[in-house]
DNA sequence: GTAGTTATACTAACATGTTAGTATTATCTA
DNA sequence: TAGATAATACTAACATGTTAGTATAACTAC
């Protein structure tokens, strides 16, 4: 009897087969279609996607430097479940390079930077009215790696990713709540706004009042769902 | 005819034979035993440490993932050129980091844990009078990690540690400049000292500058290893 | 000699067989 | 019944065989 995984085929994505392999494994983690704690069976993984062992075990390599798995050795693999250390931690990575990036823009930022800046904020006014909760998170991903290419560095974005994919994962279990995308919103065009004033200052404490804003909707979270959460 | 590669065998190190196989070419890279540009044979590396080509493709996975490596699909593996822009973003990013974790500690650090900074401190004077490179710089990076392991972010050494390992392997081509080690330790001492002042401009003013002089000595390196870096 | 072609020797990527360690269950003992 | 022990069924880790793509060298035609 083969259980039905909640996983989408290698088609949708492109690459080698090890990296489709990753993709696919690593969509279903964070869409939760793979829940924080599960056993990750590369058997199963193989029949439903149609390849051998090999690409799956290197793209769970893959996966377990993101921290989005872990391997017991010699017992098997498992979903990471959350940590709201690591969530934090991601936050608190993800605030010290963006505000260095913006400390650079501030002095030398193009008029064109500045204007795709505003355009992708204009889109986002229209997204948060609108209730687009997938739209607006998608700029907003977006927009902080604009700051962050705009520097030049081309390793920053990799690097954030790394530690905000725990953030975005835990997302997810986030309801939709009323009006949150318009704070979320004007928390960003504050962001902006300091950055086109260049205050460092002013800059650094509106981003980390929009980064506290999110913690303290994800904090909640592990008393709501604490089998998803670690020491549980 | 079997080429002898300089690289240390496995039982000089720990953990899976994956984890070995790592550290050992790892360890080749980074002491430019294995030079920027040349290529990484697996049936070399088999034989050298006795291992099947398994571990070796993984271990080579993980380098590539840490810019060590760069693979080139169905042709070969080859160890990674320098490039002064990678080696600015590495300490771009340290400097990003390392800032915000002396912001935190700044408000919160423990008496325990200024004394092990001032002790790391002290030996670093007695190795900087005695011209010990190789002692010097343990400490230097011992110090670096406690600045960030005292915030208790447990993964912020690892991430900082993946853009460093391009400038660590960089310094090994600087010779040993007279008076650069005394010249590093009061730079240290600068930012220690702005630390326990709780003057957080002033340790970041510090830390730049500091940061800046490993710069200047790496950059001319380009001009004096030319084929030891991109586009030459 | 040179441009174009083919043949060869290399490689990464992938498939699959083997080994050894771990957890779970069933069995045995007191 | 409770606790120790042995058998089983799983797993990651590792070894090795196969495939397909790429660069280089040898070879041809002009």
């Amino acid at each position: 009897m083969t259980l039905k995984l909640k996983i989408r085929t290698l088609d949708n994505f492109q690459g080698s087969l090890t990296d489709r392999t990753f993709l696919a494994i690593r969509e279903a983690i964070m869409e939760l279609n793979f829940l924080p704690g599960e056993i990750i069976r590369k058997h199963d993984i193989c029949n439903a996607l149609g390849v051998s062992r090999s690409p799956v075990s290197e793209a769970l390599a893959k996966l377990r430097n993101e921290g989005l798995v872990e391997v017991v050795p010699q017992s098997g693999t498992f979903v990471s479940r959350f940590s709201l250390q690591d969530i934090k931690e991601g936050a608190f990575l993800r605030e010290a390079i963006e505000l260095a990036c913006i400390e650079i823009l501030a002095s030398n930022i193009s008029e064109q930077q500045l204007i795709d800046l505003n355009r992708n904020l204009k889109l986002q006014k229209v997204l948060a009215e609108t209730d687009d909760y997938q739209g607006f998170y998608q700029l907003d991903a977006e927009m902080h790696g604009m700051i962050m290419d705009f520097t030049g560095y081309k390793n920053l974005a990799k690097v954030t990713k790394t530690g905000w994919v725990q953030v975005d994962r835990a997302r997810q279990l986030l309801l939709p709540v009323d009006g949150r995308l318009k704070k979320a919103f004007q928390e960003h065009r504050a962001v902006i706004k300091a950055l086109e004033k260049k205050d460092v200052a002013l800059a650094r404490e509106k981003m980390r009042t929009h980064l506290n804003q999110l913690i303290l909707l994800l904090t909640p979270l592990e008393k709501k769902h604490p089998h998803l959460f670690e020491n549980s």
